[in-house]
DNA sequence: GGGCAAATGTTGCATTTGAAACAGTTTTCG
DNA sequence: CGAAAACTGTTTCAAATGCAACATTTGCCC
């Protein structure tokens, strides 16, 4: 079999190319990490959040977590503290600083995003929104049974916020 | 905007948990990497070919396919010889100890990934390979104007076998 | 209550990875 | 022909990553 059309090698292929055309942002421009990126998406959308919400919401493990909350912290684009009620958890706040740099970096990533999507024809689009949601639920079903954390984000019924 | 509904992220979740699922076969069971997955998956196919072709086929860079070649070598799965007729070029050809590997693990890892695709409805199955076929087609129209690799696989036009 | 297991975040260490420098070969062009 | 530029694969060095050990805190169970 051809590997180009060996499907899963496809998909990977394919977003890791786009996942790179935002890296070109973020990263660059920004010099923001994956991780980075995805803790001030979180924080900037929730304000603040505790560990448990955060590993809830996130599907990066604790020691990514915990690094990434460093560079941030180092860079006063977050505040991180000991939560009070249990003193093994922590509070991440974003700072004001954090806010404006993540605003001005969204703007820019959301744009070269949609400036990809929307070189797509609407049905092709539809089509990628429609396949990748099945493609989770039935990541999510065959592996469901172990433990492992085999995928991403939060399924309806686990949690609610 | 919550995390979960940015389609890049939800992109890069999903395809990251049906890579992870795969190279749990291959990595875990059969000691490869990811480059050397996929060189192995291109020699057996071809049986043998040269550093140029192999260029145009795979997604890595010369860094990866280089380390990876090696690993490859030491183990024997693969062999590389300097081409006499240039010999900047290498001619990578796969070992029978690296078919037999090869078709071992792909046996698993195809099984492993029939099984996530074939418990999505044939509809849905359907809509995302269209949709990650015109994401691709996309991204190589917004982004083929500059050099950088951007994308991945040989599109038509440019080369045949 | 008191000790033991579980949970959480951090750190250390070995390996991997990426970017740039490098060495060898070929092509170009004067 | 011959020097310089271009091309290819490898190596080097610093940064990132993964995994396991670790320290701290909490919950459990007698």
């Amino acid at each position: 079999m051809r590997i180009e059309a060996f499907f899963p090698y496809r998909l990977a292929v394919v977003a890791e190319a786009f996942s790179r055309q935002l890296v070109a942002v973020y990263g660059r421009e920004y010099g923001l990490s994956r991780e980075e990126w995805r803790l001030l998406f979180l924080l900037e959308e929730a304000g603040s959040l505790d560990s448990l919400q955060l590993a809830q919401r996130t599907s990066l493990d604790k020691v990514q977590v915990s690094r990434a909350a460093s560079r941030l912290e180092e860079k006063a684009l977050i505040t991180r503290t000991v939560l009070g009620s249990d003193r093994r958890l922590r509070n991440y706040a974003i700072t004001e600083a954090g806010r404006d740099l993540f605003r001005r970096a969204f703007d820019q990533v959301g744009a070269r995003a949609d400036e990809i999507l929307e070189a797509m024809p609407a049905r092709d689009r539809a089509a990628l929104e429609r396949g990748v949601a099945a493609l989770d639920r039935a990541i999510a079903r065959v592996t469901e049974p172990e433990t492992g954390h085999g995928t991403a984000f939060p399924r309806p019924g686990p949690i609610e916020d």
